[in-house]
DNA sequence: ACCGGTTGGTGACCTTATCACCGACAGGTG
DNA sequence: CACCTGTCGGTGATAAGGTCACCAACCGGT
């Protein structure tokens, strides 16, 4: 776990900035909605706050725009596995979920970098939702881009080997070649438990496909790698 | 596999019945969309017809006016999980998902039973969604509780037990204390094998919960099973 | 009575999850 | 420097679940 502090004060920055400007996902918004929500003002959130809990009840929609939040699901004895991440142009379905059916989150956001983020309010979010038809259709296309790769996961835990899983986590979570995370992250990530990992890498390792130090990966076999996460045999 | 037939012509009703009097679903609709509706033919389709296939794109959306669908998404080997049922007042979300993200299903949709739907094209439907509140509400809180049905399946994959599963499925899918079910069906719903599942429901026999029979499980200690399915220890 | 398809049972084997440890390392602090 | 302490990773044992191969019982035809 890492060390987390619970929904601090988060600041806000002066408003009157033309955040909006920024947020490339709401380039196609017409010129009303964009004034709808100019005044918003732009909240700061520390590293590793937890957005919400399980059972948490929506409080607005919210555009990241800058930083990375991660949404969990975690089981009854603990193991967690990552659902989605939200960066910048992609939106946090469950907060939308919470906006339009009224359910309670299930999941676990957490922002695993500090975040710059714009919060809509939940009546100004259902106001442009009945005005609006690009704000409509922005929404529409996050919704269901989050829907499938939910599919997707949900795929990979049902279907997949953990070799294939952990092949496709690497790749997708490297910098250049290299992979700055604990076997107890890429656990997480998904959905597996941290011997399980170590056991797995100490095979890719052997196979020359990376070689491991202390709280990283170092990736020498990215084709061989990528063969893998294909689950292709 | 059930035996199917791939979407043979299905027959429409005579239109101007007032099929929208059985769509309880629609009730709260205003008076405009629902005359806007009400022209649209009543489709009758067989049961085992295949709905859509992965890649398929979408055609429009489903009302359901009689009878089940069940989706499913399939592993490359084969192997099957039910992602949730469809019926009378319940939408689809994956087609849902087609008409507003563009994206293709991922999953397969097969009609347990012989159905009576509505479908309605894609560009009604979204002048409906830009026109009224009411039709706006309804899809959306269909899509908030699909989502939430979907990762209340993942979660369960993820982390309960087959044990634990097996008993959800026997209570969800029982008829008074019969469930009609073959040990495949069971297992496809929720995303086992066929071993497996003959296997749980033998010790469950021999602890004196079930009795099976050819092609069914008569349920004989249904407060065991609940226990079970809470997956609590 | 026979046949083919469906359903269910069984053993062997492999992968994965879980539990219970232990050692190795990094960053303080005295 | 030596010493703690928390994090990180390695290991063995055991049990659950998935996969494969195969067979037997059953059912609805003809």
């Amino acid at each position: 776990m890492p060390s987390t502090r619970s929904l601090t004060e988060p600041r806000t920055e002066p408003s009157g900035q033309l955040w909006i400007r920024e947020a490339a996902v709401l380039s196609g918004l017409d010129r009303e909605s964009r004034d709808a929500l100019a005044d918003l003002p732009v909240t700061a959130i520390g590293k590793g706050t937890i957005l919400f809990h399980p059972g948490d009840s929506a409080r607005g929609f919210i555009i990241l725009l800058d930083g990375r939040i991660e949404v969990f699901l975690t089981g009854p004895n603990g193991r967690e596995i990552l659902l989605y991440p939200v960066e910048p142009g992609s939106s946090c379905v469950q907060t939308t979920l919470g906006l339009l059916g009224g359910e309670d989150y299930s999941g676990e956001a957490i922002a695993v970098t500090d975040l710059r983020a714009v919060i809509i309010p939940k009546e100004r979010f259902l106001a442009l939702m009945a005005g609006s038809a690009p704000f409509r259709s922005f929404v529409f296309s996050a919704f269901a881009q989050r829907m499938q790769s939910m599919m997707q996961v949900l795929e990979r835990v049902a279907f997949l080997r953990i070799e294939a899983r952990l092949a496709e986590a690497l790749l997708s979570r490297a910098e250049g070649d290299l992979v700055r995370s604990t076997h107890q992250e890429l656990a997480t990530a998904i959905g597996s438990a941290r011997e399980v990992i170590s056991r797995r890498l100490e095979t890719f390792a052997r196979q020359g496909l990376v070689t491991t130090e202390r709280g990283a990966v170092r990736i020498t076999d990215i084709a061989a790698l990528r063969r893998l996460a294909t689950g292709v045999d």
